[in-house]
DNA sequence: CGCAATATTGACCATCATCAATTGGCGTGG
DNA sequence: CCACGCCAATTGATGATGGTCAATATTGCG
C-alpha cells in the first residue's frame, strides 16, 4: 500500500457523475465534493480494503479499478456480495454501522481516496440533501442486494450470469465506462461463481453456452453483450431496481 | 382495510425499543416519536401494504403482526427478501426511493401505524441523530440481505432453516417478544421456503429432521428451539450482522 | 360437517456440485 | 529465448442436494 498522487479531475468527476446518475447534485454540493480531503493510495489486485471484524475510521471511494465486498465461510466457501466500480463508495455503510460485518478486497489494481468519517459526517451536516442522497446509494445498494438473492434464490444458473452482465452494463454506463455494449470486467470464473452462489465448472460451462448461443462473449478481463434483448430475456433483467434516474438503455 | 384505534403505549413503545436495541434514543427524541402523527389501520392476513411499481406518500410501522418483503416472479416463483416484527418500518426506504421495486404484505393480521413522509422528513430534519439511527436501521436491513445471500447461496438447506430460527430470535428478542426460545412466528412452510430458496417439500422434510433430532419445533404459528447451541452451530449463526447494541443471547 | 389451505410423504428426476485431469496464458529467471 | 511454474480456464465422469409431480392426511374455520 503507497502513497500516491492526488485524485485526476476525471476521477473526482467520476463520483460527482455516478452521484448524478441516482439523483440531482447542486453546484454547491460539486464543489465541497471536489474539496473533500482524501488520501490516495493504490492497492494492487487481491488487496484487501477492510476486513470483517475491523472498526474503519474512514470511508473508501474508488477513483479507478474494481473492488468487491464478501465474506468468508469455513471449508472455504465464499459469498461476493457486490461489485464496485469508480465513483462508489463500498464501504460507506461503516459511517453508521462501526464493526464491518463482512471484508471488502480490490478485484483489480485500483486507486482508492480514503476520507475520514469526520469529513463525511461535516459535508452531510452542511449539505443534508448530499446526505440524503448517500443514503439513497446505500438503499440502491440494499436493492441490488435483493436482487441478487432473488437470482440465487430463484433464477437458474443461465438466468443468473445473464442478469449479471446486464447489470454491470448498466452500471459502468452511469459512469461512462462502457463503449457499446462491452465493457472492461476483471473477474475470474470463481469469482463470478462466489458472487452466484455457483461452482467454477458450472461458471464456465454456462459462460460458453452464453457464447455458443452468441448472447455474450467474455474473459478474464471484459465483456462484450452480442444480443442485448436476449440477454435481458434470459436473465428477466428489469432495471428498475438500480434507480437510476438517466437513461437506462445503452 | 379499516380505520382503527390510536396506537396504544405498548405499540408505541416497540418502535422505541427496537430503536434503543440498535443505537441510543434520547429523551427529546422519544417524545418526538411518540408524538408522531399516524393513521392506524388493521390489515388480516396475506394482504398488500405496498405492491412493486407503486410509489407511497407514507411510510408504515408495524404496531403488532408481522410482514414481508418479496417481489414475484414469473411462472409463480416468488422471493421474500425480509421478514418484519412489531417496531419494524418495513418499507423506510421510500422516504429516499420513490419507486417500489418490490412489494411489502401481512403474514398474519396486523394493526399499521402509516406515516405521512413529510412527517418522517420533519422528524429527521429536527433530530439529525434520529435521521442516521434511521439510516443505520436500513444499513442493518441491508446486512440481513448479505447474511441471507450466504445462506442461499453456500448454505446447505438445514443450516439455512437453522440459520432463520436463530434470528428470528434475536430480533424477537430485541422487541421483548420471546420467551425462553420460544416465540409466535406466523409463517407457511412455503413462505419460509421462499424466503431461503427452498421448495414446500423440502423446508417440510427439514423441519421433521430438526424436530427428530430435537434441535427445534415449529408449526405454522410458532417456533420453540430445543438447543440453541446447537441449531446456532449447524446454521453457523454468528449474531454480528444484526448489529444489536444490547445483549444478543436470550 | 365440509371445504380449502397447509402439511406430509413417496417416487423419480435434473440441476448443479464434486473430483480429477488437461490445456492455455503469461510472467519470471536462467 | 525458452523452460518452468502458477493460475485460470476447460472438459469429462460421477454423484448428491434439492426439485418436480402426485397422492393423501391434517388442520382451521365458516
Amino acid at each position: 500500500m503507497r502513497s500516491a498522487a492526488p485524485p485526476s479531475r476525471s476521477e473526482r468527476d467520476r463520483l460527482v457523475r455516478k452521484l448524478e446518475s441516482i439523483g440531482d447534485v447542486s453546484a454547491d454540493e460539486k464543489t465541497a465534493i471536489n474539496e473533500l480531503p482524501m488520501q490516495v493510495r493504490t492497492l494492487a489486485d487481491g488487496e484487501d480494503i477492510a476486513v470483517e471484524g475491523e472498526r474503519p475510521s474512514q470511508c473508501c471511494l474508488i477513483l479507478t479499478g474494481f473492488v468487491c465486498r464478501y465474506k468468508l465461510l469455513p471449508e472455504g466457501r465464499r459469498q461476493i456480495f457486490s461489485f464496485h466500480t469508480p465513483g462508489d463508495f463500498p464501504d460507506l455503510q461503516s459511517l453508521h454501522l462501526k464493526t464491518m460485518d463482512h471484508s471488502v478486497a480490490t478485484l483489480a489494481e485500483s486507486r482508492l481516496g480514503f476520507i475520514e468519517h469526520t469529513y463525511m459526517r461535516e459535508l452531510i451536516r452542511c449539505f443534508p440533501d448530499l446526505g440524503s442522497l448517500l443514503w439513497r446509494d446505500t438503499l440502491i445498494d440494499a436493492a441490488i442486494f435483493r436482487e441478487w438473492m432473488v437470482g440465487i434464490g430463484r433464477r437458474t444458473a443461465h438466468q443468473r450470469i445473464a442478469h449479471l452482465l446486464c447489470e454491470m452494463a448498466l452500471r459502468f454506463e452511469a459512469v461512462g465506462l462502457t463503449h457499446d455494449h462491452n465493457y472492461q470486467f476483471p473477474i475470474t470464473q470463481a469469482e463470478m461463481g462466489d458472487a452466484l452462489g455457483l461452482t467454477v465448472v458450472h461458471v464456465n460451462r454456462i459462460l460458453r453456452s452464453l457464447r455458443e448461443e452468441q448472447l455474450a462473449i467474455s474473459n478474464r478481463t471484459s465483456v462484450r453483450i452480442l444480443d442485448w434483448e436476449g440477454l435481458k430475456g434470459l436473465g428477466e433483467f428489469d432495471p428498475t431496481y438500480l434507480h437510476q434516474t438517466k437513461g437506462t438503455s445503452p
